[in-house]
Order: structure tokens, then C-alpha cells, then sequence
DNA sequence: CTGGGAAGTCAACAGCCGTTGGCATACGGT
DNA sequence: ACCGTATGCCAACGGCTGTTGACTTCCCAG
């Protein structure tokens, strides 16, 4: 990638006059590019899905692929941007955070393929792999840290968490493993609050729950 | 695959007399290609993982791999041969099993890069994937059935347990998230068996953990 | 010593991949 | 009506892949 910006082979890509919500012919194809590439990295992770069987699904050429999103990693990185959209937790009692957190996390992902298309994907690519880390350490980590009493203890007690959460997700959408593809969202709510509310808030130097 | 096992093509495979601990003169050949492929798939995933380079680390050629495994997916069905290892836990006390279970885990997967291997190509290759569902269905599923009361829960359970571990094996070993890889494996125990004891004995109506 | 089969090497094939440059077309401002 | 430009298609290149067949070398039983 030797430009920031998509190479747009025809000439410069400057908006003629208005900065903001100018929409150019070919938004259409570029949404329809990036819906297909959704689809098929969410299905097929980034080596199997391929740039042709893309641009096939979205009824265009390869080559468009590549003149707006310059390669397959900048069309990969177009279609895998992902935001937790983590709310403010400020306003919950704090012994319910654990489960405003994975009622949030389960409402996020279900009917969003592109966690799972990320995790596919950052199993064998380091880039997508550095993305998922950037997700969690930073919004995952900040909103943690925000609640938690030790700021020391943020980063592991994120940790935790990312490991119950993104094992759910692994399990549920990727590996597709039947028990946990049939648990009814409500119920993988009550099981999984405690835990997270665990990883919260438990003093870390106890050695059992309590029976 | 015409052939269940090695084509071995210049001749019938049989062994000539003694059925057991007879060994070849390419044992050792076969050796060093199963441990490259082990490394290779482990580091890459299935398909950034060539032939050619398992090869090259083996110091054969590549038609040898296709001798002795038949084909790619034939080596990889043996490379990723895992064996969860699940001792008989009749003998622990009955609020003590979480923490044996992670103990388990941890110490079988520290050392032993297998696992992560056939997790990176599990989230891509749907075999390798299968075969991940038919590990913790049967081996974790069985294990879970036989010290759980309400054997219509066993799944469920197995389900939960299992979303925890291959969660802890997916941010400690696949992607690396800094602040799992740094918890030493003693605190891990500490953090963990609590939530699996309670994801293998709790009530399933209970609502929230007591305070 | 000799023949035969196993072990290993070499070069090549066919297929798919990401990517590129050239060319036709349709649009929209003037 | 004109023309520049954005849009789109086509054909192709170079590279890498799994896989194959023929060939040489080595070992060991007879």
C-alpha cells in the first residue's frame, strides 16, 4: 500500500464543492462490494473468500474491487470495522454491571455477522488479530477500568472477561457447537452475568466462591 | 480419499511379519514431517500452511508428504490428532471438580501446541471444526454427563464449560490478548475454577450469585 | 553378488489467486 | 451538442498451490 487513500485510477478524488454528505454514483456498487465481502469473509474467513466469488456475489468486476479499495487487506479492513458501541455503565448499581455488560454484548452480535467474521479471521491473520486486541484492550479495557475499584487489576480483569465473552462468541457463531447454539438468549444471560460480574468485581485474592 | 489409509504406491502396504512394533526405515521420515506439520498448521492455519514449506522445515520433498499422508487434509487429519486426555474424576470431592478440570486443561495445553493449531484452522476449514465439536461433545460432553445429577443438563453445561475454556485457549494462545498471556498459570486456576464449578453445579434457576 | 522393492529426487502440470492495464460506455456540467 | 471524467468490463500476467509421474539411489533378502 504505497497511498493512504484509494488509488481512484481516473484522476484525483476530490469532492467537487460540498464536504459532507455528497454521494457519488458509485456508492451503490461500493456498499453492494462491501455487503458481499461481509458475507463471505464472515463465512468463508480471509484466505478461503475470495476477491473474484466477491465481486461475483455483488454482480461487479474484480477489478472495481480493487480500484476502490485498493487491495484485498483494504477491502478486508472496510468490511471487518467493527465498534463494540459500548454504552455509559455509569447509571447501573454496580452488583448489575455484569449483566448490563452481556445483555449488551448478546443484543451487539446477534443479527452482526462481522464479530464473527473478524474472529474467523483473526485466527490466521495477524493484522485482523492485532484488530481484535486493539478492540478489547482499548474499549473493553477502558470501560472496565471506569468501574473497577484497583486500576491495576483493570487489564487482567478485562482479560477475563474478553476470554468469557469472545469464548461465547467462538463457540456460538464460529465453531457453532449445538449445546450453545441452543441456549436461548435469556438464558445465556443468566448464566453468563455471574461470571462477568465475577471477573468484575471479586476480591482477587479469594480462592473459592463461597458454597 | 479412494483409500482409507497411505496409498504407499509402489506396492502393497503389509507388514511382512511381526503385526505390532515393527519399524519401517521411513519412520523417522514420517516422524519429522508430522512435527513440521504440526508446527506449520499451528503457526499459520490451515491455509497459509503449504505443503511445500512443511517440506522445506522436514528437509524432504514435497512428494514425500503425499506419499506417506495421501493428501494435505490426510496430513492434517493426523497433525491435529488430539486427545483431551480427561482423567477419571471419581475420585476428587464433588466441589472441588472445576478446579481440577481447569488444572487439567491448563497444565495438557501449556506445552503441547496441538490445540492451538486446531483451533486457528477450526475457525476456517469446517473438518477441522467438526472435529473440535466432536472432542468437547464427546470427550468434555461424557466427562460433564457423569458427574452431573440432572443428566438433561449435562449438554447445556458441557456447552457453558466449554465456551470458558476455549475461550482462555483463544485469547492466551491464538490471539495473544497481552493481559491473558501474562496471568501465570496459578492464577488462572485461582480465576477460573469458580466459574466452571458453577457452570458444572449450580441451580439453572438461579437468577444472580449471592452476594 | 544380484535382483527387487522401498525411499527419495526432480520437473512438470493444471488450476486458482491477487492484481494490472487497456478499452468501451454512460453521465453531467458547460 | 460537446467533452472530460467517473464507471465498468475484458483479458491477461506472474506467482503460488496441491498433486502427479517418471526417474535415480539405497538397502536388504536370496
Amino acid at each position: 500500500m504505497t497511498d493512504g487513500v484509494h488509488p481512484q485510477r481516473g484522476g484525483p478524488d476530490a469532492e467537487p464543492a460540498a464536504g459532507a454528505g455528497r454521494t457519488r454514483r458509485s456508492d451503490a456498487t461500493r456498499a453492494a462490494i462491501l455487503r458481499a465481502a461481509q458475507a463471505r469473509f464472515a463465512a468463508d474467513g480471509y484466505d478461503r473468500a475470495t476477491i473474484r466469488a466477491i465481486a461475483a456475489d455483488a454482480r461487479i468486476d474484480p477489478s472495481m474491487v480493487m480500484r476502490y479499495y485498493g487491495s484485498k487487506e483494504g477491502l478486508f479492513a472496510a468490511a471487518a470495522e467493527f465498534d463494540l458501541r459500548l454504552p455509559d455503565f455509569a447509571g447501573v448499581p454496580p452488583e448489575r454491571l455484569g449483566e448490563a455488560l452481556v445483555g449488551h454484548f448478546l443484543t451487539r452480535w446477534e443479527g452482526d455477522a462481522t464479530l464473527p467474521a473478524l474472529l474467523r479471521t483473526a485466527c490466521t491473520n495477524p493484522g485482523a488479530a492485532e484488530r481484535v486486541r486493539a478492540i478489547f484492550a482499548g474499549q473493553l479495557g477502558v470501560a472496565v477500568a471506569r468501574v473497577v475499584a484497583d486500576p491495576t487489576q483493570a487489564p487482567r480483569r478485562a482479560g477475563l472477561i474478553a476470554s468469557q465473552l469472545l469464548g461465547v462468541a467462538l463457540t456460538r457463531y464460529v465453531l457453532r457447537l449445538p449445546p450453545m447454539v441452543d441456549i436461548p438468549p435469556a438464558d445465556l444471560l443468566t448464566w453468563l452475568a455471574p461470571t462477568i460480574q465475577r471477573y468484575l468485581t471479586a476480591d482477587p485474592t479469594q480462592a473459592r466462591v463461597d458454597p
